[in-house]
DNA sequence: GCTCATATCGCAACTGGTTGCAATTACGGC
DNA sequence: GCCGTAATTGCAACCAGTTGCGATATGAGC
């Protein structure tokens, strides 16, 4: 977030060689993609599909639906971005590489927090005890009731 | 999970007095509301909204689809039942009262698995703790990938 | 048992996302 | 620079679920 608009001038960090990983693994760099690159480029944070569908929309027109979701499923499978469902299940895509984290959603007011690793590490290390389970903190939603909406039902 | 078959023939629990419970809050006892009732006693465990809609058009093939979620969300606000979402987001219901609880999705085998609420007592008292969030247990779905999966994964 | 307010229903359109398939096109080899 | 093949696209149909609205019907009051 260093410059105050909502979008960055330059392309960043791993989007530099999109092109290059792909054909690394046989796949192909079409204008499709390149749309979309360019759209996750100027992207801070978390979009949703539909999102990231209309921002494509607006630099290609023509851009198709099932276009911009195989090309995500595509970017995540390199590791480019990855994708969690909010508190209605909706999708949500966060652009790497930003600091593993997973999500925290109020069901009251419908704010949402990250929640970094360490935060979570309580959880991952006991299901990793217990049970042996790897879990996939990038995937992880956790909907309840923040502490303002808490304290706002208990004063009323 | 008393009977092999997978319908069991008697109703149970909570679904003897929906329609008490409706009327104490000012709301109807329909044909349609019937028929749900009817199939989600007959129900263990977790359903889909999808099998749901389906097991209520077996009952009554005049059943349409927005009426059942309607009634689902009504449901819900009753503490009949409570929702959460799978790994790839659909609506997986569960019927209540059982023990509250949340779920694990392996990514790589699909199987799921129930969390008992002690299990994630760490996370949720960590969050208590640190935000005064208070997680809702019944909607937590964690994926990642299980011990059978992570083990084939580093034997190969 | 009739009436009336309003909860609920049915329907149709829509949202977000996925899938199968035929047509197109990127790109490695020559 | 052309050729062939396999990845990718566009399209259209579909799936799961939601929403707005006019029509219907529950059930409380009389």
């Amino acid at each position: 977030m260093s410059h105050p608009g909502s979008v960055r001038s330059s392309p960043d960090l791993a989007w530099t060689d999109v092109r290059g990983q792909l054909r690394a693994r046989g796949l192909r760099w079409t204008p499709q993609r390149r749309t979309l690159i360019e759209v996750l480029s100027h992207t801070d944070g978390h979009v949703t599909g539909a999102e990231l569908v209309e921002r494509c929309r607006a630099v290609d027109p023509t851009t198709i639906p099932s276009t911009v979701y195989r090309t995500l499923d595509v970017l995540e499978e390199l590791g480019l971005l990855s994708h969690s469902h909010a508190a209605d299940g909706r999708e949500e895509f966060h652009v790497l590489p930003v600091a593993v984290h997973g999500h925290l959603y109020c069901i009251s007011c419908a704010t949402t927090w990250e929640i970094p690793a360490e935060e979570a590490a309580a959880l991952v290390s006991s299901l990793e005890r217990s049970r042996g389970f790897a879990v996939d903190v990038t995937h992880l939603s956790i909907a309840g009731r923040c502490a303002v909406c808490t304290a706002a039902l208990t004063a009323d």
